[in-house]
DNA sequence: AGCGGCCCTG
DNA sequence: CAGGGCCGCT
């Protein structure tokens, strides 16, 4: 079970060089990572058990090794050590320090561990004692007949029919609507096990399986939720760090790469973790430029993405400006896995076949939903993978429904450790404020009090953060115009031909700039508003405006009408501090 | 005068 | 990213 923290293939992006700097945060290469999977390993056992307890208890679940086989076999090399991001060195020195990382106290785990393991030997002992009375009442009741159910069974069962082996008519049973859908089956028999299964039993074994039940959903829930409890007070980081791969490099519009940056993006990224369509392929380029050039502007594909023409007004809104009010727990598990998945889940290998799917977000560890973030391929930007219906869609286990439950209390209650109102800016409220940069260039104060809601605002930290955000306007347009004028002595002549995609150069910049290490899906409204920076940066170069001193001027006050809304999910104090403070 | 924004500099 | 100078607006 160690690989099913998250998913594997994103690990890899974290081994660039970025991503990591040799520095004293060293809290995560602690030994609690592996006794958490130790926890996790039990804890898939005991659901296992309790599957098979309920389901049939000829399943060979028991046998130790073969959850574990199967799993280690569907995610492999998952198990490697889980890198954090460094803290972001911050100059500000006397100001009050972000909340250290490591919440440390661990108290609940021999506790829990101790739970485990006694759950483990009674859920033994019980089904020892069921199998008993199965056995008892099968050789009672059809003294020949179960050895002839057993092949078959296994085979049902494999394919996931829940069969019940004590049930003696169960293969008439299931005959009779033999015409029904295999998901009828499924659905019904699923049904069984909640309704009618004690109908077929003896009176003995449905009291011991009422027992059981009532057993095994305290226990297992009592034991889940002190570990959820654990692992949600642990550093969000821990959850959430994964690894992720870098983007495209491909500068639009640009007969050939600027040497150099090039050189050192082939450097930094590794070519692996890229996406295929996205790897510098300069010969490529200056096909697809030539090809722009020789087709009416409007027709070539990349220029036609939905890019508004300029003064046009501002971009609609983006996908997720209004995403309907978010509920207080479904923030916290967007906050605990957030890390929107975007494009780069799609470029894996055809990982998420049904079985890698089932074995990693449903079957035996639900929680898997929230500790890690399946690789959705989505392209929706703000897919919210954690949204309840994904929960729902858990197996209709008696504990899962706890457990269910038990997520919800501790969602309900557990506090952000940044609700306390903060005197000074940390780095957390600068990586906030940057992500926010790609949906305002221009916020006024107000808005800002609105979305720093764990800041003390004074006249001092105001106009701090008003510098922020002209320092990170200086930046963007800095490079617009870089890019503007490279655009330029590259030939270009159509400013629609330029578009900022998230695999061209530009992009990349930017993206380094205000989302290091990637944490953030960059949203397309700030795609469409480089854009048209840069086509007014075009525009502006192109005729000569530049000669004027204040030729920046018109643009800046283009794109300050730009803004969009900031997704209300800005607005909960802790979401950078969670998401990417450690 | 106060404020926000840009520019330049370190 | 912060400090400081400068400018324009209210």
């Amino acid at each position: 079970m160690e690989g099913e923290r998250s998913p594997a293939p994103r690990e890899k992006g974290r081994d660039s060089p970025f991503a990591r700097s040799p520095g004293p945060s060293s809290s995560f290469a602690d030994p609690d990572w592996f006794w958490d999977e130790d926890i996790q390993a039990k804890r898939a056992r005991v659901e296992t058990i309790v599957q098979g307890m309920c389901f049939s208890p000829h399943t060979p679940a028991l046998v130790p090794g073969k959850a574990r086989a199967r799993d280690d076999s569907c995610c492999p090399g998952k198990a490697r050590e889980r890198k954090r991001k460094q803290s972001l060195p911050m100059q500000q020195g006397p100001l009050k320090p972000g909340p250290a990382g490591d919440h440390g106290s661990r108290k609940g785990g021999p506790r829990v561990r101790e739970q485990l393991h006694q759950l483990k030997q009674q859920l033994r002992h019980l089904q020892k004692h069921i199998l008993r009375a199965a056995e008892l009442r099968d050789t009672a009741q059809n003294p020949g007949g179960s050895e002839t159910d057993k092949g078959p069974l296994r085979a049902q069962q494999r394919k996931g029919y829940r069969r019940r082996p004590w049930a003696p008519d169960s293969d008439h049973y299931q005959g009779s609507r033999g015409d029904h859908s295999e998901e009828e089956n499924h659905r019904a028999s699923e049904a069984e096990h909640q309704s009618e299964e004690p109908r077929f039993l003896p009176c003995g074994a449905q009291a011991l399986l009422e027992i059981l039940r009532k057993e095994l959903t305290g226990a297992v829930s009592q034991a889940v939720d002190s570990v959820l409890q654990k692992v949600l007070l642990d550093p969000p980081g821990h959850l959430t760090r994964l690894g992720r791969s870098f983007q495209g490099l491909v500068p639009e519009g640009r007969s050939e790469p600027s040497p150099p940056e090039r050189g050192a993006c082939k450097d930094l990224f590794p070519l692996a973790t890229l996406p295929r369509r996205a790897q510098p392929q300069p010969g490529v380029l200056v096909q697809n430029f030539s090809l722009a050039k020789s087709l009416d502007p409007p027709r070539y594909p990349v220029s036609l993405r939905m890019i508004p023409t300029p003064y046009q007004g501002p971009p609609a809104n983006c996908p997720l400006t209004a995403p309907s009010p978010i509920q207080e727990n479904q923030t916290l598990r967007q906050l605990l896995g957030h890390r929107p998945s975007g494009h780069w889940s799609s470029s894996l290998p055809q990982d998420s076949t049904p079985q890698s799917h089932r074995s990693s977000e449903s079957g035996l560890r639900p929680w898997g939903a929230v500790r890690l973030r399946p690789s959705v391929p989505s392209q929706q930007q703000y897919a919210l993978p954690f949204a309840s219906p994904h929960l729902e869609r858990l197996p209709v286990l008696p504990s899962v429904k706890l457990e269910q439950g038990g997520l919800q209390a501790v969602a309900d209650v557990l506090p952000f450790p940044s609700v306390h109102i903060s005197e000074g800016l940390n780095p957390g409220h600068l990586k906030k404020a940057k992500l926010m940069f790609f949906f305002t260039r221009y916020p006024s104060s107000n808005l800002l009090k609105t979305y720093f809601p764990d800041v003390q605002f004074n006249r001092c930290i105001t106009s701090q953060m008003i510098k922020w955000f002209s320092n990170f306007r200086e930046f963007y347009y800095i490079q617009m115009e870089k890019f503007a004028r490279q655009a330029t002595t590259d030939g270009v002549t159509n400013p629609k031909m330029l578009v900022v995609l998230r695999d061209s150069e530009l992009f990349r910049a930017l993206n380094m700039h205000y989302n290091k290490g990637n944490d953030f899906e960059v949203p397309d409204c700030f795609l469409e508003v480089a854009s048209l920076t840069l086509q007014e940066f075009f525009r502006a170069v192109s005729a000569g405006k530049d000669s004027d001193p204040s030729w920046k001027k018109p643009i800046y006050k283009i794109i300050s009408k730009l803004d969009s809304d900031i997704p209300d999910i800005f607005k909960s104090s802790s979401h950078p501090q969670e998401l990417f403070q450690n």
